[in-house]
RNA sequence: GGGCUGAUAGCUCAGUCGGUAGAGCUGCGGACUUUUAAUCCGUAGGUCGCGGGUUCGAGUCCCGCUCGGCCCA
């Protein structure tokens, strides 16, 4: 919208600005100066930094006393710069809440003091950015205040900010103008502060183990390392189609081969699906593969990175990540659970409470009960499905509806675990006190649900692979990596035959990619973990567009 | 894609049975030399998301559309 098009008191408030502005510009100054620096031989200072400076003069209740701030300022001139965040005065003086990007800090204005620089704060408003140089003093109520000898108008900002109590809560205005989101809720800006954190310290975390940091293609000519669908996209000169890369998986693994042998990536990858609180179309993804590791490794590997990166946020935002830990219903602090899936269908089958699942689980475990649903899934839902409390909570029309789509037994337990297990995990693993949900690695998938993992050496119906669940939401996918170049290629024929039977969600035959393996990739494990999630989960967001600065949505109506 | 739900002043919201569009904050003018959502006095601000229908009369009822939110696929 234009300024033009702008209307009533939006539009009144935006020409009033306006017109102060050219009062700025009156006076021979500029109300967008780039000229910021300290005249009065004054320290540039970030808030924060000003602060810790008269930390000593900060008693236990935060508050300072004016003697003990002068004692530790004696004669010094500090020169700070930062929005307007409130803005009020009582006759003669002004009281200013200045903002940067380490902090806050009250201006205290006394117009005796500043006699004719006091004229400036004429036409100032909240939202303008201002520099001020002064000495330090604590006011009566013992906040800390800068008395600057002068003030200046650095940056007129020409619209109104959201009002100041109940802030900005329209989600939509939210998302789509993140930079007033920013300004009007400090603590979104602690989530993207702790979302760079998390990339630092998971970096960190890799970069210690002696991993190498890669960047692979995210334009690619075939569909590879995931099930998803991929965006289209077209080079000119080439005349190429090309997809945007769902996984940089078969890239990393290529590079095992050439002998990196600890290589990750953090990168963006792009899925043509729905839009969902847990599903954002672009998100930023982990991938790690290690050679000579298997995936036993990776889980051990990940309680320790888990563990590393939270404490990290801990260490570099104490009083934000107090707030979150507090507020999360699962907690790191105790082991992480291991539960092969065959296993986790026979819990998940006793939990119901049916007395034939629990007959059929008894020698096999999980695949007993698939063996008992197969033949006739659909002629007992009745009797069972209202012999319990845990089963009136199954979703037995979907179950039963994904249960029979199945073609063979390990999709069926995957099915089985997908509708038994899986939307139970929070309540039925718990930390020791029962205050907290445990995170769970459901291990051992079928071999069909998991083309591109390798097989168990003592059960080739299994292949080694885990999902780390957080509190119920998937957050890991690893696997020991299949290296058998001959097995690979048959699978992937698997998928491209499962394409032309209609499927939408399978991978492309990757010639390169077999070529590679017939070179020799070492006996690997491979990780991957998002990015997004997780920052969700340590900060407690509950949408994936709270951790995601510029979400994707539709264009704007209005 | 389906179900539920929302859109009223710059922001946050109210609006009864269909009968002249409301509040607080913000803005503007004024008072106040220690405020913390300052306070006090005065004042301005509206295409009720868009389009159609019913009606003497629609923010309100009906239909369609747009853009969100939650849940499901």
């Amino acid at each position: 919208m234009s300024t033009e098009e702008s209307k009533g008191a939006e539009h009144a408030i935006i020409e009033g600005r306006r017109e102060k502005a050219q009062r700025v510009r009156a006076r021979q100054e500029n109300p967008f100066a780039n000229d910021v620096a300290p005249k009065n031989q004054g320290v540039t200072v970030d808030i924060g930094a000003l602060r810790s400076s008269v930390a000593t003069a900060r008693s236990e209740d935060g508050k300072y006393a004016e003697e003990a701030v002068k004692a530790v300022t004696t004669g010094k001139v500090f020169h700070v710069r930062g929005r307007v965040i409130a803005l009020r005065s009582a006759g003669g003086l002004s009281f200013i809440k200045l903002r940067d990007r380490s902090g806050e800090v009250q201006l205290l204005l006394d117009q005796g003091a500043m006699g004719e620089e006091y004229t400036r704060l004429e036409g100032l408003d909240v939202g303008d950015i201002i520099e001020a140089e002064g000495g330090l003093t604590a006011s009566k109520r013992g906040e800390l205040s800068v008395t600057p000898q002068r003030i200046r108008l650095l940056t007129k900002s020409l619209r109104p900010l959201p009002e100041k109590w109940h802030g900005l809560s329209d989600v939509e205005t939210r998302y789509r103008q993140r930079y007033v989101d920013l300004i009007a809720n400090p603590d979104v800006s602690d989530v993207f502060r702790a979302r760079s954190t998390i990339v630092r310290a998971t970096r960190a975390m890799l970069d210690d183990s002696g991993f190498l940091e890669v960047e692979t293609p995210t334009m690619h000519t075939l569909i590879g390392g995931a099930a998803a669908r991929p965006f289209d996209t077209h080079h000119n000169a080439l005349d190429l189609h090309l997809f945007m890369r769902i996984a940089p998986e078969l890239f990393l693994k290529r590079l095992l081969v050439g002998g990196l042998e600890r290589v990750y990536e953090i990168g963006r990858c792009y899925r043509n699906e729905g839009l969902s609180t847990r599903h954002n179309p672009e998100f930023t993804m982990l991938e790690f593969y290690q050679a000579y590791a298997t995936y036993d490794h990776l889980m051990d590997f990940t309680e320790v990175m888990l563990r590393g990166i939270d404490a990290r946020l801990k260490a570099t935002m104490p009083d934000a990540h107090a707030k979150w830990k507090a507020g999360r219903a699962f907690t790191f602090d105790e082991p992480f659970l291991r539960l092969p899936m065959n296993d986790a269908v026979k819990d998940g089958a006793l939990r119901t409470g049916i007395g034939d699942w629990a007959k059929a689980v008894e020698t096999e475990g999980g695949m007993g009960l698939v063996r008992l649903l197969q033949p006739d899934f659909g002629d007992r839902i009745k009797e069972w499905s209202k012999s319990s409390p845990r089963a009136k909570g199954l979703d037995w029309g979907n179950f039963r509806k994904g249960f029979l789509k199945c073609e063979n037994d390990g999709e069926r337990l995957f099915s089985a675990y997908e509708y038994l297990v899986e939307p139970f995990l929070p309540e039925d693993y718990r930390s020791a006190d029962g205050t907290k949900s445990l995170p769970v690695f459901v291990k051992d998938y079928p071999y069909e649900t998991s083309p591109l993992a390798r097989r168990n050496d003592q059960n080739p119906a299994l292949v080694d692979r885990f999902e780390l669940f957080v509190h119920g939401r998937e957050l890991c996918n690893a696997f020991s990596e299949l290296n058998d170049p001959d097995d690979q290629a048959s699978r992937f024929r698997d998928q491209v035959d499962k394409k032309s039977k209609g499927a939408e969600e399978t991978m492309d035959y990757d010639e390169d990619y077999i070529r590679a393996l017939e070179y020799g990739m070492p006996p690997a494990a491979g990780f991957g973990m998002g990015i997004d999630r997780l920052t969700m989960m340590l900060t407690n967001q509950g949408s994936i567009r709270d951790v995601i600065l510029f979400p994707l949505l539709r264009p704007d109506a209005k």
